[in-house]
RNA sequence: GCCGAUGUGGCGAAAUGGCAGACGCAAGGGACUUAAAAUCCCUCGAGGGCAACCUCAUGUCGGUUCGAGUCCGACCAUCGGCACCA
């Protein structure tokens, strides 16, 4: 057989049937499949990509084989900082380069043979999709979710835009790696944090892979804990600390405010204020990478200001420090260095004191800084209560005198949305003199991207270099005003495409309330583990906004998640150009097609675990196609062939074993052991038909129903067969076969006997028999009663099916 | 430092607490062939024994159990995430 030939034959005639059309009349029998969709590169379609969506596919095919109505769209995640590096590399505009993108990946992944409704197509960086990406931004303005501040953002250096808080990695940026700093400038951000209690509980109705729901509830960092008010000694200011450890607080001995915390100028005296200056000029320069390197030294200034410990009237000191976050709780910390590994080695550094509040219970391991919950001491009424009890009391008690108060704090931070770069969707917003900010009005929308535009980076947003794109009268009052000239983040362009895909081409609206509740959530979204916390995190929260405004009602977008493994370059690194390691599937595909090419990564492979390539196994897959194809042809030859064969009942029991397993790991994307299970099945169709005499019209039915089941794994080769069969066009439209529970009992069951844990022989029973009939029988047999030997036996335990244990 | 995952033949990997290594790759032997390819058959965790068989083996050490790759505890290694979050 021609593999390349037949993919082409039947891919071609697939496509011009539009056999994988979704059905919009039967929405109630949906099942959306979705896999993260792609950027467009000017590359080749790498194995990843083929190990994502080819491997999804099967999938698909197996729910449309189940008689689904399966939705499964493709797209293009289309602007981004790749295309605009590239423009400024080659002078090539992102807008032509993506385009032509887009068309080179299209046709390609049409080649690839996915079941794919390409009428549902859709791509980020065209108008008719980002008029609606704005659309989102002004109604999560115009409730208050989309907001302006100013506020220390991520800084890189080299792709010279602010970076949201999920794209920085160990202190350097995701895309190009370069060191990140810290900036105060005045930015948009999505109010994420809104969502921050609900995008927690939400998780655990989630089908998701547990590893991905931990790393979303780690990055959202629910704390419980206590704002505590510390008045200024002889002024009016004071200022809030939060402390998951109130139970500490008459250990009291200082506080620290981050050097970018409002008070700090106020409150500093005049001795203090050259140092402290000094202090936050030097913090504002330090970048992520420095903090991290010197995270074990407590730097500080003292302000000369001293304040009140609200608990017991004691005078403290008030310390700036870059060891306290401007941006986590209060941005203002209470120092205990009794029990606080941090405040401890600060104390030590600046002489302060070290009151010990806390002793555990058994007296033992008492050496300071002690963190553990233990029983409160050195804490006037206090004394006695548990860490647990007090945290709580000290702060109802500082309550009633309006000193403070429980509060719930979160790691999570609003998600920075506004980017100074070019190629992403424009911000839709006005600044007025007058008016102030004024949303783009809905009908005005798309603001366009212009197309002439300087873009090489310098920090400034390229299209405010660009008058006839800044410069625009008020909506409101007419004045000369001017645009906002930042861009959107892309992932605020993915945080909604799987509401668009069903709808693609409404333009009245971004999509049809009616038909986006029927249509969603997506129930089976595969894709990489590395958005955990971006892509995935952003989606919950767009899903939850738009649900609050009224524009949807389901609380989640992704009913069930499987994230795939990465195939690993032959090293056991990464694949890139610089590792030199890259693997080419089209040399594979061009060789053998490109259903022996997803069968071979379908097999060699656990699919969420991936792993270094190795192609030993591609010529095997190919024979073992050869295989398939002469034992379904030689059976074809002898369908009508009379006659019985002592194997019946045993290729009877392959073939139900096969249609039940293979269907629960088409499920479970369980691809390798899908594989085998047909290979054993094939295998025995072999051995079926060296036997003299067969049922050749058993054996032909038996051929029709593994075609069945392997045509998601490999819908070409099937399709081809099928025909060559006489069979009626097309295979992708025959249903998942079923089987007869009684093929899957064999009417022998071999079970292994020990006698004392150890197996000693084996045994044949009836398999109807009952627990107690195959004991009865078991101590019956010769053999048996030989290795007993006259032992007392104390005890038989009976595993039906496997083995049966007799205690002597 | 904290959280999580993983660890099984020469290799990729299988195993609802129940015969460890399914299914393959590679390797070796054989059949067919003038020969090669293709195909088919056999062997294939380690060690011991003429043998029927025996002993040891799922990172290490313990534990629970009639029975542990699987459950529990401690440790080691690798990978991933978070990291001054008060």
């Amino acid at each position: 057989m021609n593999y390349t030939e037949i993919d082409k034959k039947w891919n071609t005639r697939w496509q011009a049937d539009a056999l994988y059309k979704f059905d919009k009349t039967k929405i109630e029998n949906k099942h959306y499949v979705l896999e993260m969709f792609s950027y467009p590169s000017g590359a080749k379609l790498h194995v990843g990509h083929w190990y994502n969506y080819g491997m999804a596919d099967i999938y698909a095919r197996y729910m449309r084989a189940q008689g689904k109505n399966v939705f499964h769209p493709m797209g293009f995640d289309a602007f981004g900082l790749p295309a605009e590096n590239y423009a400024i590399k080659t002078g090539v505009h992102p807008a032509d380069s993506t385009h032509k993108n887009i068309s080179i990946m299209e046709q390609q992944l049409r080649d690839m043979g996915a079941s794919f409704d390409w009428d549902y197509e859709l791509a980020t960086c065209n108008p008719d999709y980002y008029k609606w990406t704005q659309w989102m931004f002004i109604q999560l303005f115009k409730h208050g979710l989309a907001y302006r501040k100013n506020a220390p953002v991520n800084w890189c250096t080299s792709c010279n835009t602010v970076l949201a808080n999920e794209q920085v990695i160990d202190g350097h940026c995701e895309r190009c790696g370069s060191e990140v700093l810290k900036k105060n400038l005045t930015q948009w951000f999505f109010k994420t944090t809104a969502y921050a209690q609900e995008l927690l509980d939400g998780l655990d109705k989630l089908d998701w892979p547990e590893k991905t729901k931990l790393m979303q509830k780690n990055w959202i960092g629910k704390s419980n804990g206590a704002e505590l008010v510390f008045k200024l000694y002889n002024s009016d200011e004071s200022f809030s600390v939060f402390t998951t450890r109130a139970d500490t607080l008459f250990g009291c001995s200082y506080a620290v405010l981050a050097p970018e915390h409002p008070l700090v100028n106020k409150i500093t005296t005049p001795q203090q204020r050259q140092a402290v200056e000094d202090y936050k000029l030097q913090a504002s320069k330090t970048t992520e990478i420095e903090r991290l390197s010197t995270a074990k030294e407590k730097t500080g200034v003292f302000t000369g200001a001293y304040a009140i410990n609200p608990i017991n009237g004691k005078k403290v000191q008030v310390w700036v420090g870059d060891y306290v976050l401007a941006t986590y709780g209060t941005g203002a910390i209470m120092g205990v260095p009794s029990h606080d590994e941090r405040d401890y080695i600060f104390a030590h550094k600046h002489n302060l004191d070290i009151v010990r509040v806390i002793k555990s219970a058994d007296d033992s391991a008492d050496e300071l800084p002690y963190t553990e919950y233990g029983i409160m001491v050195n804490s006037g009424k206090f004394n006695g209560m548990t860490s647990e009890e007090g945290a709580i009391n000290v702060a109802k008690e500082l309550e009633k005198q309006g000193l403070g108060k429980l509060v719930t704090n979160y790691r999570l931070r609003d998600w920075l949305v506004s980017r100074q770069r070019y190629w992403g969707a424009p911000i839709p917003i006005v600044y007025c003199p007058h008016c102030g900010m004024v949303p783009v009005p809905e009908k005005d929308l798309p603001v366009l991207l212009p197309y002439d535009v300087e873009f090489t980076p310098d920090g400034a947003s390229p299209l405010a270099k660009h008058p006839e794109f800044s410069n625009v009268t008020c909506p409101i009052c007419g004045a000369p005003s001017k645009r906002e000239c930042d861009t959107l983040d892309t992932f605020v362009c993915s945080s909604w495409y799987f509401l668009r895909y069903p709808d693609n081409k409404n333009e009245d609206m971004p999509f049809d309330k009616q038909l986006i509740d029927r249509m969603l959530p997506v129930d089976k979204y595969v894709g990489g583990p590395e958005h955990a916390c971006t892509h995935l995190m952003y989606s919950r929260f767009f899903v939850k906004a738009l649900r609050d405004m009224g524009y949807l009602d389901f609380d989640e977008p992704f009913k069930s998640l499987v994230h795939q493994g990465v195939i690993l370059g032959p090293d056991g690194n990464r694949m890139s150009k610089s590792h030199g390691n890259v693997i080419s599937p089209d040399t594979y595909v061009s060789q053998y097609g490109s259903d022996i090419f997803r069968s071979y990564i379908a097999f060699a492979f656990k699919y969420i675990e991936g792993g270094p390539w190795k192609d030993e196994g591609v010529k095997a897959i190919a024979r073992w196609y050869d295989k398939v194809e002469r034992v379904v042809i030689d059976a074809y030859s002898t369908r009508n062939q009379q006659g019985n064969s002592p194997m019946d009942k045993e290729l009877k029991y392959y073939l139900a074993n096969t249609i039940k397993c293979v269907g629960q790991d088409y499920q479970d994307f369980s691809y390798n052991t899908a594989v085998a299970r047909m290979m054993e099945l094939v295998n025995t169709m072999a051995k079926y038909q060296a036997q003299a005499n067969y049922d050749g019209k058993l054996l032909f039915n038996t051929v029709l129903d593994f075609l069945r089941v392997l045509t998601p794994l490999a819908p070409h080769i099937c399709e081809e067969l099928w025909e060559q069969l006489g069979q009626e066009y097309s295979i992708c439209n025959q249903r998942f076969p079923s089987y007869n529970d009684r093929d899957l009992v064999m009417d022998t069951v071999e079970l292994a006997v020990q006698i004392n844990s150890k197996i000693k022989c084996r045994i044949n029973v009836d398999s109807n028999l009952s627990v107690k009939e195959i004991e009865t029988e078991c101590l019956k047999d010769a053999q048996v009663i030989q290795l007993l030997d006259g032992m007392n036996v104390k005890k038989v335990i009976v595993i039906p099916n496997r083995l049966i244990n007799i205690i002597v």
